[in-house]
DNA sequence: CGATTATGATTAA
DNA sequence: TAATCCTAATCGC
């Protein structure tokens, strides 16, 4: 489920749950004793993320970086908590809540300096900017990168360097309800598609951080009243429709592959 | 109960 | 382009 919403939503709880806590750290699984023991005790300060990465900051200045990759899960556990499985590669326990972490494709404890290295190499994240002079200056900052690229924009997309956060499912949701070809190179979108792309981005994985998943149908246009009561086979116009008649136009989804991976798009509805 | 698949990203070829 | 890492839900038999 890790897009770059589930990373958003995971900082947000994490902080509610564990923030300004002592927090026992343990690895049941043993792939990361060693990491674990260095944070047991340990404050937890601010939970921060950028596009897909995730930042626990700590007291002593630690820093515990984590990527879900593709399986990678982290889940609360109400306490006391429950026996942990044997794939638990971290185990935090504060005073509210416990957080399982299984499967990341990263997780280890580095320094403040490390991080920025980090989010040094990653392009901007729709989701950190805000204020009107800061998200026109990300937006910008998007469009310079796009224009820098020739590859196809269903490539761009997934590009982390380029745009932060966005993954297979939004890179197909996003150029479906703009109506761009995902085919088209990312240097041949104008000012006004640049800045749609953004602009949406924004507010879909918004809405993802709320409902804590990916829905973007518009419920008006499905009958039902809000998002967040879309079923899982109503929520996504594109994504995994191959065959099926676009939701809009009645066309079938093709598939396709782009950047490796399967994308999707209705042949009608975008040009 | 085994095979398949996945909303990721890197490395090797 | 393909292989690789990691886990768990789902699907077909």
């Amino acid at each position: 489920m890790p897009e770059g919403h589930t990373i958003h939503r995971l900082a947000r709880d994490l902080n509610k749950d564990l923030a300004g806590h002592d927090v026992t750290a343990s690895s049941p699984q043993g792939r990361f004793a060693a990491g674990a023991a260095r944070l047991h005790g340990e404050k937890m300060v601010k939970v921060d993320a950028w596009g897909k990465h995730l930042f626990c900051g700590f007291a002593s200045g630690q820093v515990l970086h984590i990527h879900l990759g593709l399986i990678g899960k982290f889940r609360r556990k109400k306490l006391p908590a429950p026996e942990p499985t044997d794939t638990v590669r971290l185990r935090l326990v504060g005073d509210v809540a416990a957080w399982d972490l299984t499967g990341p494709y990263l997780c280890a404890v580095i320094t403040d300096d490390d991080r920025q290295e980090v989010t040094a190499k990653l392009g901007p994240d729709p989701l950190r900017a805000t204020g009107v002079r800061a998200v026109a200056a990300a937006r910008e900052d998007f469009g310079a990168r796009l224009a820098r690229r020739r590859v196809a924009i269903g490539a761009a997309l997934l590009d982390q360097k380029i745009i932060a956060g966005i993954g297979n499912v939004y890179r197909a949701e996003i150029l479906f309800l703009l109506g761009i070809d995902p085919r088209r190179p990312a240097n041949s979108l104008d000012e006004a598609e640049v800045n749609a792309i953004w602009d949406l981005t924004s507010v879909q994985l918004g809405q993802g951080v709320r409902l804590n998943r990916i829905v973007t149908v518009d419920p008006a246009e499905a009958g039902v009243k809000s998002a967040g009561r879309l079923k899982r086979a109503d929520a996504l116009y594109a994504y995994k429709r191959e065959g099926l008649p676009c939701r809009r136009c009645g066309t079938e989804i093709e598939i396709m592959k782009i950047a490796n991976r399967s994308m999707w798009a209705c042949p009608t509805c975008q040009k």
